[in-house]
DNA sequence: GTATATCCGACTATTTCAGTCAACTTTAGA
DNA sequence: TCTAAAGTTGACTGAAATAGTCGGATATAC
């Protein structure tokens, strides 16, 4: 079982996706600035979230990245999962062989840990996360980051050019 | 977070200790053959336990390792802990600083699942386990072919030898 | 004193992560 | 039609961790 950075940038990817849906598809380039993603990264996660079927591609200027669902029809367990970031606990893929063809001492344990972390993430979808006050917030502070960084880019320019 | 052989590995030995307190204190050859991990690798992983207070060595002949405490005042959590192999979701380690010293978006989200897993791992504890029969079935098993091993390598000694 | 055990440090092969880089294709808009 | 913005793909890399192995040192029951 494993989560690391991969599995946490996807789903944080998703949910920068998700909150800004209203305004057309989202460049990977916007994603990068705002989570602070490298853009190469975020390519490369984006190329499995698409074969995943979770995400749909707009190519060309103004272009970017859609849900390919409705944010309320994803859950975390899935996007995690499209990057392939397991969250199987056992050792032997449930199959109960991991010692000689038989179950080890330890197997449902890991089967029950296994079910909960499931149930936790599969439970949870984008459209609940982006309700969520401290995640508006978070992202509210990301985007007005986002602007004035644009702004000082905008009036470095006017100096300088 | 992580949760890998190493991990696995320790629990297991740690319940094969439980199942075999009565019969004085149990030696990593003896979990390495039950169990299938290698000798070496369970000295490493005792090195981690025994620094971690959760088992006492005997030296010299008739020696190994006892629980040094009861069973039932051991939880899945400490010894998962004790090999070093975290159960924290975040990658703030709880600090909530991930994005330039600020919460990024899915610190929340890892915060409480983080939650879910300790309160999972640390409400079980080996006593717990040992009393279950899926568990005492697998462990009968172990001994038995344990036993086996241990007669065939014996008459094959009367008989080459 | 010897066999049985734990202790300890160094070593290694393999894998994964996290990220970079270069080159290519598609397409909106001037 | 040209250009720049975007996605697409594959190869590459350094660092770290895993899952061990190996050799020897130390303690101790018999
Ligand atoms: S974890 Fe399933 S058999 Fe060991
Ligand atoms: S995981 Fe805690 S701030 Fe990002």
């Amino acid at each position: 079982m494993r989560l690391t950075t991969k599995g946490r940038y996807a789903v944080t990817a998703m949910l920068d996706l998700a909150i800004h849906a209203q305004s057309g598809p989202v460049s990977l380039n916007d994603i990068s600035g705002r989570q602070g993603i490298s853009l190469s990264y975020l390519e490369q996660l984006f190329a499995k979230l698409r074969r995943g079927g979770l995400v749909a591609s707009v190519r060309g200027p103004g272009g970017g990245y859609r849900l390919s669902r409705d944010s309320s029809e994803i859950n975390v367990a899935e996007v995690v999962d499209a990057v392939n970031e397991s969250m199987d606990a056992t050792r032997c893929h449930r199959r109960g062989d991991c010692q000689d063809g038989e179950e080890c001492l330890t197997h449902h344990l890991w089967l029950e840990l296994s079910d909960q972390i499931h149930a936790f993430l599969h439970g949870i979808t984008l459209a609940q996360l982006i309700q969520r006050k401290e995640i508006r917030s978070t992202a509210d502070r990301q985007d007005s980051i986002a602007r004035n960084r644009i702004d000082a880019v905008l009036s470095t320019d006017d100096v300088t050019g």
